[in-house]
DNA sequence: ACTATAGGCAAGTTTTCACTTGCCTATCAA
DNA sequence: TTGATAGGCAAGTGAAAACTTGCCTATAGT
């Protein structure tokens, strides 16, 4: 299960879709596109896209909704919290400097 | 930078590898070899695991000493602390249910 | 009804990655 | 110094992953 979430992370792309959805959440698949473009100088298919869109999904770091013709992609950064506690111990605050 | 840590973090090996030395730091090559085959199960060529604890030591994850004949591998888990806060924001207090 | 927009499906290609194989070097112990 | 142990290098293989291409479906506007 934490294997789809950590190749998932794996690709630069993916990450930076993450960021996008981050900063403004519920965007649709061209609205990524363009996006990924514009912002982060990556020029890919839409279907490239749409597949990586596929893989986060699987993941669960994005949960997918229909409206009518559009598909909005809001991100669920939920089981990225405690990812990788089992190598630093469940707290970090002797790090909060 | 970060692409290293999360490509580094994409295989179920290195995991695996990166729980043994959470658990006993300063494990020779040949001493990950077994135990990764003893504990998780994994048979695979010395030469496999030694890539892979490069892949781990480029990311910065796991630091290796060279003594006499033998090279010990520690665990350096500082680089996954803030891994993922770009996604979760820096705090995650309200989730410590 | 027709057209444009938003997206889906399923090959096929290319690149990347994990792993092996074979041989070589270095350290230590007898 | 001989042999055993710990590890290194590099070319090769096989499979998975990223991305493209071409065509198809569905919704919405006019």
């Amino acid at each position: 299960m934490d294997d789809e979430i950590f190749k998932a992370l794996a690709d630069p792309t993916r990450r930076s879709i993450l960021d996008e959805l981050t900063e403004r959440s519920g965007q649709t698949l061209f609205e990524i596109c363009s996006r990924l473009n514009m912002r982060h100088g990556l020029t890919m298919s839409r279907q490239a896209v749409s597949q990586h869109l596929a893989v986060l999904e699987k993941a669960g770091l994005v949960e997918i909704r229909r409206e009518g013709r559009y598909r909005f992609h809001d991100l669920d950064p939920e089981p990225l919290r405690h990812l990788v506690e089992r190598w630093t111990g469940p707290r970090t605050r002797e790090n909060d400097t």
